[in-house]
RNA sequence: GGGCCGAUAGCUCAGUUAGGUUGAGCGCUCGGCUGAUAACCGGGAGGUCCGCGGUUCAAAUCCGUGUCGGCCCA
């Protein structure tokens, strides 16, 4: 391309996207960027695999923009950087989603399909997920090795798990038993706590008497699973409440019932008694010990009846609510089962893997357990054991896939015991930066502190297989299990022949195979890895460790990991604990943690509630620059993003004005022939806007560069935007606008281009990481055949100390001000900007900006267009005015005390003619009615004027703006009026810049008309007129002017020719 | 039920570490410019700082409490 090619008019955010996704294939643009970078300090980033199911939605579109842009900054910035993406593809979500496909309704369904083939099916299921996801990322305009995922379905990664599991178990971190976890009777597995989601449903709400065996009456328990009261071992109680035995009464009974103090009354009502009595109090301790007979003693009479059951214990998870006892059945709840393990008593389950009930339900086997809840309640009311029987509505734990209503069982599954290392791992955290930084010690800490035993066992298919042998008949006996590590020891150690290279390691290849040593033969366990335990190695299975070492020894820990905040219970726990448990070190050194993408009205976003949006839509409406521009301009650092189709609107705008800059910067230096590489700025002479400029760009560059090391690429983004909009759209390029005007080959303009064109090179860079396509078409735009083959290439602009004049941008930034209070009193003296006005009056607060506007005087005068800058410094004040005063509350209040806030309002309202603290004084003690005494430290003075003078307040001082017409200023206006009206027209007859005309100005009211021919120089100059004079072919127009004396309307008629020579030359 | 985070202009967010009269952008509105022109620029109006209570001369800011939203855990 060829430098300063033109651009399209408008900024269109689809046309340059495409147009540059098809430039980056043909330069080989990626590959190009990270080899210039190769060799360089190594900067290693672990993608966090997303799950390989549906498309990318708005919360994974956020993650993967900021992973995108902050590896561009990287690898701008010099590094090598590491950007393999990653894919979960195995687990529960995915088998269920293939079950729904082949129409299945349960686990008998794939054992007669065949699980090779239902294996087969999940790996094309996930697969064609990935090839989905991979192009959304892509068409966000993420670079990543797409052509080199990570995938966890890959025996090389599979194998990254094995060895883990292997370091943990060589650490006697594996444990296997028993244990109460969460089940899913469809799915027929375990499911992890994290995998249940909780729905409002209606159960079942009893309260049940248990006769006590003892002494006379009954306990009082609550329960919403009566399926659960076959399994009763005991009933816990606190220690430290009391009880009380109640008797109650009504028509036909009398009986006496044992509950907690509070909960009475309750349990009265709801049991119908119509009156009753208490007879004894007793602390919870006096409870225990005490027995009862098991509520479904006949219906099942095989319950729980070990040494020691039906047995009130304490226990620290009672509540006092309800009735204070709380039944306990060890076999299914977890607090239950690990207080029954306390006390040494027998643990029963009498329920399946597919939620039945077994033969040690008795009367129930047989029975879904939710189904039986109806004849147990039926059977205690039958005995005379129902207090009360009613529904509530809770929320109740159901599989986060297949949404049904999960139970808790006692089953045998394999644990890694992170609860034996919770003071490794929270040391661990403890060496891991995170941003922001309470995240770590309030809520992930926390989280790892009270992390469980990590249940990693599954009983499905799909996902890695437990690389566990045991012999047969085995009696749960660790030592004489056999742990495999990689394919490499599974080769040598089987009994059949596999070449390590291509085995594949699913479950159906490696339940083939046995291993026989020392005369026994093993087999594999059945049990597949929880899915959550595939990520958990991603830190070297990125790396393909341990099937190749080098880059592991040399780049892990990651440098870096950027998740959402849920997260916490998810990929960061999971990568710690597993780090901790093989290696003992955590895997990640720097975390920068999210929120996550709601709707725009604060809700969370839902795929299945349909409530969502979609980023192919804001691509589509918007362009995909806009759209990231738009996510990358909200902190990364915890908060959650309210998604705004305004607020991307809103972005578009803002890289049109940035669009606008360019083709602006280049519809001049074009037809000027100008050259950046011979005219540098070392070769001009700078005017002070280029220098104040070239000054905020320096010090643009340094906020940037902090923000990016905070993390904080919002502030970095926000920074650079309103550096461009408002010092360089809007300042720079208005000031510079003049200079660039003229035909001639003037010093002034060369410089104006070389400044602009450095700022313009610059700011293209600093753009990158954040709107790459933009950035990349006009970096192409601006070097042509100059630079690299790709934006991408480019160093990350750095500050340059030598341009950096910190006093001169404090001197404009005053001048800017100044401006505004100047457009601001202008507006209440009726002039408008093209009118010049005789003088205007600064009367500056600060020597700080007196020596501003000393300085910039004549920078001033132009901006405010006045003749004259008339400079008051603190010293003195401009005459007819009053003056207020404005309370200084820092040393007012602790002054006054109480009486502070009606001082200050009495200080602001006051109006005194003089500046004096005495007349303030009188001006308070007139409103509040008491007398106070001031001092100069209290108070700001500042001037009000009653004038026609228009005056408007800045930062440090008042402008005041004198707007008394002189013929000098009647004729420039005038001639002004007319300028605007010829260029309105030579836009309308779409003239080149260049061009040259003859103008014919016809003005009805001959003194108007004189004015303007005395300033004839300017319209000519303005207007690029050869001659005014009568033109009897060109175009025509006419215009009302106003006549600014009399307010009077005025003729004009302008005929423009355009000359035919100058045409051919465009 | 518990932990963490959040609530400031019509919208999106700063300001809360360190108490001292609440700011920006967008939108709205009025105007300017008319050589970036379906662009660009300026002025203005907009606030119970979520409610209640407390500490203090003074609270958006500190403390307590409630409500609503988000994440996590039960």
């Amino acid at each position: 391309m060829s430098r300063f090619a033109a651009i399209d008019d408008r900024y269109d955010p689809h046309a340059i996207e495409s147009e540059m996704m098809d430039y980056w294939d043909a330069v080989d643009a990626y590959e190009q960027t990270k080899a210039h970078r190769e060799g360089n300090e190594r900067f290693f980033f672990v993608d966090g695999p997303p799950y390989t199911s549906g498309s990318a939605h708005m919360g994974t579109t956020w993650n993967k923009t900021l992973k995108d842009c902050y590896l561009r900054y990287l690898r701008m910035s010099g590094y090598d950087v590491t950007d393999r993406p990653g894919y979960d593809m195995h687990g529960l979500p995915i088998e269920t989603r293939v079950e729904e496909r082949l129409g299945f309704e349960n686990k008998k369904d794939i054992k007669e399909f065949g699980e090779e083939r239902f294996i087969e099916e999940c790996k094309a299921y996930a697969n064609e997920q990935l090839e989905g996801l991979q192009s959304d990322f892509q068409s966000f305009g993420v670079w990543m090795d797409w052509e080199n995922p990570y995938k966890s379905v890959d025996p090389t990664y599979m194998e990254a798990a094995w060895w883990a599991f292997a370091q943990a178990f060589e650490r006697e971190l594996v444990d296997q038993g028993g244990r109460s976890i969460s089940q899913c009777p469809r799915c027929e597995t375990a499911i992890a706590k994290n995998e249940v989601e909780y729905e409002v449903v209606s159960d079942p709400s009893i309260y049940v008497k248990f006769p006590l065996t003892d002494r006379e009456g009954s306990i009082v328990i609550w329960t919403t699973t009566p399926w659960t009261l076959p399994a009763n071992t005991f009933v816990a109680i606190d220690e430290s409440a009391t009880y009380q035995a109640v008797r109650v009464e009504s028509q036909s009974t009398s009986e006496l019932l044992y509950v907690e103090e509070h909960c009475i009354e309750d349990v009265v009502e709801k049991g119908g008694y119509d009156e009753y009595t208490v007879e004894t109090s007793f602390d919870g301790s006096e409870l225990v010990g005490w027995t009862y007979e098991h509520p479904l003693a006949q219906a099942v009479p095989d319950h729980p009846s070990g040494a020691g059951t039906q047995q009130l214990y304490d226990a620290d998870y009672v509540e006092i609510d309800r009735t204070g006892l709380v039944h306990s059945a060890p076999g299914h709840g977890p607090e239950d089962f690990q207080r029954a393990q306390e006390l040494d008593l027998d643990i029963v389950c009498p329920v399946g893997p597919d939620g039945s009930f077994t033969e040690r339900a008795g009367r129930y086997e047989g029975q879904f357990v939710k189904d039986a809840d109806e004849e147990i309640i039926a059977d205690l009311d039958e005995k005379g054991l129902l207090v009360n029987a009613d529904t509530v509505s809770h929320d109740y734990g159901h599989c986060w896939r297949c949404d049904t209503g999960i139970i808790q069982i006692v089953t045998d599954q394999w644990f890694i015991t992170t609860s034996a290392i919770t003071d490794e791992m929270l040391e661990n955290v403890a060496g891991t930066d995170w941003y922001p930084e309470e995240a770590r010690d309030n809520r992930f800490a926390d989280f790892v502190d009270d992390s469980p035993d990590w249940n990693v066992s599954r009983q499905r298919y799909w996902d890695i297989p437990i690389p566990i042998w045991t012999p047969a008949d085995w009696d749960g006996d660790l030592d004489s299990a056999i742990v495999i590590g990689d394919r490499t020891e599974l080769a040598q150690r089987v009994d059949q022949a596999i070449d390590p290279e291509t085995v594949d390691i699913h479950k159906d290849t490696v339940d083939e195979l046995t291993i026989t040593e020392d005369g026994v033969t093993h087999t594999r366990v059945a049990d597949v890895f929880d899915v959550w335990l595939d990520s958990s190695v991603a830190s070297w299975g990125t790396l393909n460790y341990p099937s190749e070492e080098d880059e592991f020894d040399e780049l892990w820990p990651a440098d870096l990991i950027i998740e959402a905040h849920d997260q916490t219970r998810g990929w960061f726990w999971s990568q710690l604990a597993m780090g901790s448990a093989a290696v003992g070190e955590a895997p990640y050194e720097r975390v920068l943690m999210h929120g996550h993408a709601l709707m725009p009205d604060g809700r969370a976003m839902s795929k299945s509630k349909d409530i969502l949006v979609d980023p192919h839509d804001v691509i589509e409406e918007y362009g995909t620059d806009p759209m990231r521009a738009f996510l990358l301009s909200y902190t990364a650092r915890g908060d959650n993003m309210k998604f705004s189709f305004d607020g991307v609107a809103e972005m578009n705008s803002r890289l049109n004005i940035l669009w606008n800059v360019y083709r602006f910067s280049m519809g001049y230096m074009r037809p000027d022939g100008f050259d950046p590489s011979a005219v540098t700025l070392d070769d001009v002479e700078l005017a002070i806007e280029d220098e104040w400029i070239l000054s905020r760009l320096q010090s643009t560059k340094r906020a940037i560069d902090d923000h990016f090391e905070a993390f904080e690429q919002d502030k970095a983004l926000n920074t650079l935007l309103a550096f461009f909009v408002e010092d360089v759209s809007r300042y720079y390029v208005q000031l510079i606008r003049d200079r660039v005007w003229p035909v001639e080959q003037t010093d002034s303009k060369q410089a104006a281009y070389a400044t602009l064109y450095t700022v313009l090179e610059e700011t293209v860079a600093l753009f990158a990481p954040f709107t790459p396509f933009v950035a990349e078409t006009l970096y192409q735009h601006l070097t042509g055949d100059t630079g690299y083959d790709t934006v991408h290439m480019c160093d990350y602009p750095e500050p340059d100390e030598r341009w950096l004049d910190t006093e001169l941008e404090g001197d404009i930034a005053i001048c800017r001000s100044i401006e505004e209070a100047g457009a601001n009193a202008r507006e209440q003296a009726g002039r408008s900007l093209r009118w010049p006005v005789d003088r205007v009056v600064v009367d500056a607060e600060s020597d700080r900006a007196v020596r501003a506007v000393e300085r910039r005087r004549d920078l001033l005068a132009e901006r405010l267009n006045a003749y004259e800058i008339e400079l008051l410094d603190p010293d003195r004040s401009f005459e007819e005015l009053t003056f207020a005063a404005t309370a200084d509350m820092s040393i007012l209040g602790p002054t006054f005390g109480e009486d502070a806030g009606r001082i200050m309002n009495a200080l602001n309202n006051a109006n005194v003619a003089e500046p004096t603290v005495e007349a303030l004084e009188a001006a308070v003690e007139d409103e509040i009615g008491t007398p106070v005494e001031l001092t100069e430290e209290m108070i700001e003075i500042e001037t009000r004027t009653e004038t026609t003078i228009g005056s408007a307040d800045f930062d440090a001082g008042i402008v005041y703006v004198d707007s008394t017409l002189t013929d000098e200023i009647r004729a420039e206006g005038y001639a002004k009026e007319v300028v605007r009206r010829a260029n309105n027209m030579r836009g309308d007859l779409e003239l080149q810049n260049t061009q040259e005309v003859r103008l014919d100005i016809q003005l009805e009211d001959e003194t108007i008309a004189e004015y303007v021919s005395e300033r004839e120089d300017i319209v000519r100059e303005q207007v690029r007129v050869t001659a005014i004079e009568p033109v009897s072919d060109g175009h025509t127009d006419s215009w009302e002017l106003t006549n600014v004396d009399t307010g009077e309307p005025v003729e004009l008629e302008l005929t423009i020719d355009p000359l035919v020579a100058q045409k051919a030359t465009e």
